[in-house]
Order: structure tokens, then sequence, then C-alpha cells
DNA sequence: CCCTTGCTTGGAGTGCGCTCCAAGTCCGTA
DNA sequence: TACGGACTTGGAGCGCACTCCAAGCAAGGG
């Protein structure tokens, strides 16, 4: 997927004022396809990114179905927000890793958010750039036209 | 290559301050590893671009060797902030086709680049709100450590 | 009891954008 | 004339991020 293309997957988690969780905390025990829909990703997706260490443990029904909480979607919400700066998924695992080890790792994890923010404002400028040329070049159309 | 890598990859064609072409006009036969050299593409990639159509007809030596212009550099840079946006390679071929037919799609290119920088200023407010949330993240993680 | 629906798994397949390889040609220098 | 280095081609291979498949299990309705 390209980041052309996840400017349209996304349902719930690219706009800015973020809505609220679907059920409160305590009856929070989605099934798989309703974190599809909220969230815009696949089934297939969140099951990988369950494979691949991208997510905290899941919770599972008696059944073995997985039963995500607001926990999850919350962190799912990040990961969304991460993916949208190009960051690789190996180093969002890194970063999920350095969750799951616990509060000795916040310094490398403020590290790594700080390197990322660094990215983030570099892109940007970038892309106001790549404004920058595509404007010269729509000029250059419209009065070439006229 | 993903957007993330794009950013250290480019020699020439990411400041924002062009440089002019190495060579006059009427001296500029540049070989391809001269290109790759001034362009940060591999000679590979100068290859398979042309291969799929991405680049006009490059002029050849009489021994079947490429000779790039000036004008091809031009055009590799506004390739190059293309990609910048994550345009993907195939819209960007067509773009190339419209240029090849010529004048009569003038007005078909200018929607085609219009439609970009709208793609453009809506990744700049994305990732201007994924700013937003990191900072948030790096505030938590820094007074949590006070 | 069967059918449908939704879930489970490991592993295979896909699309993109390169990236590299093998085999060969051409050219300048010694 | 021999050698090294840069170039040519078509086609194969790679890494990433999914995306899908086959086979199977569990629950609810007719």
């Amino acid at each position: 997927m390209t980041v052309m293309d996840t400017a349209r997957a996304d349902v719930l988690y690219c706009q800015n004022e973020v809505k609220p969780n679907p059920r409160p905390d305590g009856e929070d025990r989605y099934t798989i396809s309703e974190v599809a829909a909220v969230s815009g990703l696949s089934a297939h997706t969140l099951r990988w990114y369950e494979r691949i260490g991208l997510m905290p443990h899941v919770d599972r029904s008696q059944t073995g179905q997985r039963r995500f909480s607001n926990r999850d979607l919350d962190w799912l919400r990040l990961v969304a927000k991460l993916r949208l700066t190009g960051m690789p998924v190996a180093d969002m695992v890194r970063y999920a890793e350095l969750v799951r080890e616990g509060e000795s790792t916040v310094a490398e994890r403020k590290e790594l958010l700080l390197a990322t923010r660094e990215n983030v404002l570099g892109r940007i400028a970038e892309l106001q750039g790549t404004l920058a040329v595509l404007d010269h070049k729509i000029d250059i159309y419209t009065t070439a036209k006229a």
C-alpha cells in the first residue's frame, strides 16, 4: 500500500477530532469484524498485525475468537497515525516491543518518537517544496492556455 | 522504496534551491553514470524508467549508449518531486504519455497536477495531525520521567 | 440435522518499485 | 592485441505491506 492509498483507506483514524470508542470500558469485547469496521483495517490485516507482534496480546473468547478491548482500539489509532508518517512496520514492531517491556524503556520510546517527529517535520518541508513546483507548473499551463 | 527512504536517497532533487545543470546546453550529452551521480537514482532505475515509458525518448551515441540531455535532467527533477508526493509510477507514466502527445493534452495535464496538488495539501494536513499526536505522546513521556 | 455465518490457522500469492544478473558489446590504454 | 571498465539487453529476484486461500471449528436458525 502506498502512502497515497492510505489516505482513503481510513474510516476513523485520519480525522483530527478522534471519535470516542464505541462502547464504554467494561463492555469492550469487540469481534475482529467490529474492529475492522471501526478502524478501516481489514480483518486480515488485524490478524497479521498480531502475528508480527504489532499488537499487544489480544484477549480471546472461550472458543478462541479474538475479543478486542478499548485499549486495543487506542493502540490501533496510534499505529494508524504512525503508519501515516511512513514509518516502516518493523519500526513500529520495535516500539510495541518496548511498550511490552515496561517502564524501563520509556527513555528509548521517547527517543524513537522524537526521531519520528523530526522525520515528519522533514517530510512536511519536502511536500511544501513539491507544492511550489506543482504551483509553478500549473501556472505555466494556465497562462499558456490563455 | 518507502517514502521515508526517499528522503535520504536524493542528492540533488530534494533541495529547494535547484542547482543548475552541470553542463550548458549544446554540451549536454551525459552518460548514464553521470546522470546517476547527479540525480541520486541508480543506473538500473534510470534504464527501468525508460523501459516503462517514464522518460521521454533518450538520445543514443553511435554505439547505442544513452546520452542524456539537460531536458532529460529537468524531467528527472520533476519526476523526483512527484515521486516525493507518493504519486504512483503508473500515474507519472500517464503524465509522460500526455507530454509526448503534445499541446492537445495541456488541459488534462493541468487537471492531473491540480489533483496531485490537492493530494499534497491533504497529506500535509495529515502529517500535521500526526505531529500533534506525537507531541502529545512525547509530552507524556517527558512529564512521566520527571 | 443441516445450512449459513463468522471466526480460526499457516502458508501462499500479489502489486509495487526497484535491484540485480548473465551474457555480450564497445572503447581507451599499454 | 590484450585487458579493464563502462555500457547494453531481457528477464529474474527482492523487500515491503499486505491480501487471500484452504480447511476446519463453533454457534444459531429452520
